[in-house]
DNA sequence: TGCCGGATTCGACTATTGGATAATGGTCAG
DNA sequence: CTGACCATTATCCAATAGTCGAATCCGGCA
């Protein structure tokens, strides 16, 4: 039992979920494997397997947007090392991940090898990013740091409704989608608006849109505001 | 009258707008320069200047969020050049820039000389960007292009409401900033949800993000899988 | 001058959203 | 078992959002 590895792999493309399972074998004997292939699952998945060995985790699966995905998980489930496996490969995005609290990233281009190196370093406990990857000390923007606390305080359902939020859902849809009533998703909404800090459901969904991929460039922020007159 | 060239520059940082109104100097004798710090001033300057020479636009600016500003101005005024001048120097940008109908990407981090260089070459009727750069074949992305097409439609006061929008204010917050009724912001919106296809303020909101910096990842159409096996 | 079309403005009406409160049932930890 | 928290639903109410029709303004243009 207790030398039986579980793995969870969570991308909603099947041929390359096979080839992260065929990579984890060549890592590991004997492993449990469990797929999700969207927010959904992923919930039930992580929620059910709460003592599993690692996260494989695709930075981009319908119903969730960028880092927020990553963020909520790793909050709620601390001990579930988490590896983002993405076609993205800017540094900062990698910088960002790991930030989130990611245990390593790792490219969608990279050679079986490459990708078998870095399951078996996170499995070792360490933090793998592709050569060349500074990490150094750059901190998580403050902006985010605070949006990323306020999704790790939500409860899972309120996490999804938000998610569905973000694709421009009327309460009424997303009551339907989800099978509750529709004063459900108010209380959730209501919920979700409090812990967030905002006033109303489109501020919200900008929020997570901020942790969607590029923090804009630097945010002149310094600077002026004299400008107006 | 006929010599004298007119120049646009607009960047909400006034110390980064003498810096460029100084090289445009160097290129040009005798240059009528008109500063605009914020998307009103700007559509007013645009409005008001059509016989412009050359627009010198930052891609970020207060109330304006990556290229929509550019896909909306360059769509009302085709006559007139514009450049980007940005902090940003990732590729991906520089090539939408263009894509959404810049004439050139200049670096903020560029040096002097190679601002100067940019904006001769752009008034030569020339395409410049930054050395390296290829910009060949690849063609803007078609979910992006529907939403600057849909911006192009826009008139310049529901553009504004737009922005507006994206800052995630209430109609009575945007009519009192305006100086117009909430009646007339709400009929504002109504047109900005019909000309953009969607249904409420929060896919509105949502479609401009997806102008703001990064069309995400390389979104897996090709590849993947592969690497499997 | 006078007409046309689009932009802008606005009020009235309806739909949706946001917020408060309350009640029920399930789960989990102490 | 009990209290704390979550999910669910309902009801009621105030605020916001969105639609429609209409008046006004304004820049061409015959």
């Amino acid at each position: 039992m207790t030398n039986k590895s579980t793995f969870i792999v969570a991308d909603d493309h099947p041929l390359f979920r096979e080839a992260l399972i065929h990579a984890i074998g060549n890592c590991v004997e004997d492993a449990d494997i469990i797929e999700a292939d969207s927010l959904d699952t992923l919930q039930a998945v992580v929620e059910g397997n709460p003592e599993a060995d690692l996260l494989l985790l695709d930075l981009n699966m319908p119903g969730v947007s960028g880092f927020s995905a990553l963020a909520y998980i790793r909050s709620k489930h601390e001990s579930l090392p988490t590896v983002i496996v993405s076609a993205m490969d800017d540094p900062a995005v990698i910088r960002r991940s790991i930030q989130h609290g990611a245990s390593g990233f790792i490219p969608k281009s990279s050679a079986i090898s490459t990708l078998e190196a870095g399951i078996r370093a996170v499995l070792d406990g360490e933090v793998w990013v592709p050569d060349g990857i500074n990490l150094q000390d750059d901190r998580l923007d403050s902006e985010e740091a605070e949006i990323a606390a306020a999704l790790s305080s939500l409860t899972p359902h309120q996490f999804r409704v938000l998610m569905m939020l973000g694709e421009g859902l009327l309460n009424k849809q997303i009551a339907y989608q989800l099978g509750v009533s529709e004063a459900t998703i108010k209380a959730h909404v209501t919920a979700i608006l409090r812990k967030m800090h905002v006033n109303n459901r489109t501020q919200a969904v900008l929020a997570v849109e901020r942790l969607r991929t590029s923090t804009l460039p630097v945010a002149e922020t310094d600077s002026s505001a004299n400008a107006a007159t």
